[in-house]
DNA sequence: TTGAAAGCGCTAACAA
DNA sequence: TTGTTAGCGCTTTCAA
């Protein structure tokens, strides 16, 4: 009841109850006051003066006379993802861990809308910025640079900038190789037996045929033909690519490895509209980890990229000056089929 | 290489360039030019100009000034669910479409932390708050309403603000009711097959469990029976409630109601550990809707929150002057087994 | 149709 | 150890 709306208070209001100087009380909010030597008394007494009513900075004052905002971004392609929700959700625990306002910003898969984000963040003078699976990771770099703008790519790299990655080949040689092995005790295959399906031509797509190549090569020798499909990031193009092997095999591939969750969702839409057919004969392998298609009722073999180290070592970047842009991989983790891993939602409190 | 860093233009800048004084430039800048009756011909140069020098205002100055920062906030209990991505995911097409930046948090169901949180929002001036989801709404209402924040609760009601809700009753009695007719497919099925598994005492658990009854009553008469679990929103809680549940009776019930996608992860668990036996004679019901879960090896039906519905009607309310709190509702809708719906992911430009 | 001037709340020299 | 002062970049009266 009595918890009105009262006008927030400032420094100046602090600075009259207290009989100290705004800048003083300055100082005293922001903790510079020790190296301002200011006693421990004044600096006791407008604290608690500050508490009592309930005074928080203005950030957008401070920001202006500093430079600096305190807002963390961090560029999606999109959210929907459990492998992007689970990046926001991490970013947004480390960068409050710093003191840090996150905002997350998705760019649609759209260069322009990238840049344009971007740019709007730019507008909020945020501190650094996160680019998480950009299109053009490099206009976006650009867009930074003009701003001065220190900033990272996360999971996909840039030429142009530090980049911190999961490493890709090995980690779709070691998926490519598990969901072989799974499919041979069923009986003989052939390397016309093992597709992949999904991606486009960017960095973490290349790397990853390499390394379902390699293990292709590693268990049949070597061999010829078309075995890979690219559909995008798009999970009705994926759904078309397996109608069209369907028309023509009569069936899916034994054993096919596909690009991502996003793309795993183009296979849902398959079978949705097969609703008779068993697919009890497949394995499948994805390149992302969802705890729901873990026990869908075929094998399915999936890679946790190991999101948490990306973004430590993305905001360690940061925090070290000036290193020339480099690549910095992560190992990703090999998830068995059936299996719910924990993840952040198991961190929270949750007392019932 | 030419594009080293710059300082960023400002209308002084730009006053400078044209001619014109700053207050001009402010004004066509900013739109607000025509009624402030400056001739197209002055503003014609000036927004050319802006353009040239790729000026863009500083909102952290604008927002100082006109105490409006052009932000708007999102307070998400977790993001990593596909409704809370999804939430995300339409709300920032929806702010964007306002010409908001939207600022999406977690308060990761602890009142201290959502408090916390929207008090740093606060601090940055965002100009309204969408309450999805907090443990304590009321506690975030008071929060706002001392910050003269306009604020509305998403998904959860509070008692204080406005708000905008599934009908959880009636979803979870079309819910309840279909999980029911399929399994009696397979047979006879009394009242003691039907459970419910999770949630906690908050308004929409009160209201799902209130249109289970009212569906079981419906097929079959009054009974009594302890027929529902308790168990947080918490995957770990919920496993071990499974876990309970099996060493009782051993096995799950022929059929059950999950409160929610997360209360389905404890499912998971639970299955992980269990791996010989198999579980094609349950049917499931989950409240929220997960594509991948849809497809799980047993029939799944699902309800899908209209939260597109839900975020457009919050905005309404916020525009709309000084409603006097209520509630909104918004029907959800139930979705088939093996069904794999289209999300915000098919928007996008995606050029394969 | 335009400009001058004040000030949003804060920080950071520089003085005292 | 503390206070004075001058802005950060913008919006907004008010006057011309």
């Amino acid at each position: 009841m009595s918890e009105k709306e009262q006008k927030k208070a400032t420094i100046y209001d602090l600075s009259v109850k207290s009989g100290a100087s705004a800048s003083t009380v300055s100082a005293v909010l922001n903790g510079s006051w020790r190296k301002r030597r200011i006693s421990e008394e004044t600096a006791k007494r407008i604290m608690s003066l500050a508490k009592e009513h309930k005074y928080t900075a203005n950030q957008q004052a401070r920001g202006l006379r500093s430079s600096r905002s305190g807002l963390a971004g961090l560029l999606l392609p999109v959210y929907d993802t459990r492998f992007f929700s689970s990046m926001a959700q991490t970013f947004e625990v480390q960068a409050r861990k710093r003191g840090l306002l996150p905002v997350v910003v998705s760019g649609r898969r759209d260069p322009d809308e990238e840049r344009r984000t971007v740019e709007s963040l730019v507008s909020y003078s945020i501190d650094s910025l996160f680019i998480a699976g950009a299109t053009d990771p490099d206009g976006v770099h650009k867009v930074c640079v003009r701003a001065g703008l220190p900033h990272v790519n996360i999971d996909l790299p840039g030429e142009l900038a530090c980049s911190v990655i999961s490493d890709n080949r090995h980690g779709a040689r070691i998926l490519t190789s598990a969901i072989i092995r799974h499919a041979q005790q069923a009986g003989p295959l052939g390397p016309d037996d093992v597709y992949m399906f999904g991606g486009r031509d960017d960095h973490a797509s290349r790397e990853r045929t390499i390394g379902f190549h390699a293990a292709k090569t590693e268990a049949f020798g070597t061999f010829a033909g078309n075995d890979t499909e690219s559909t995008g990031y798009s999970p009705s193009m994926t759904a078309l690519a397996f109608e069209r092997f369907y028309d023509r095999h009569g069936r899916l591939p034994r054993c096919f490895f596909i690009n991502s969750s996003i793309n795993f969702e183009g296979l849902l839409r398959f079978m949705g509209k097969h609703d008779g057919e068993a697919f009890g004969d497949i394995v499948v392998g994805c390149f992302d980890y969802d705890p729901f298609g873990s026990f869908l009722p075929f094998p399915v073999y999936m890679i946790r990229p190991n999101i948490s180290e990306m973004l430590e070592k993305g905001f360690e970047l940061l925090e070290t000056p000036e290193a020339a842009s480099h690549i910095v991989l992560v190992e990703s983790q090999l998830v068995l089929p059936r299996t719910a891993l924990e993840g952040p939602l198991d961190e929270l409190k949750d007392n019932s």
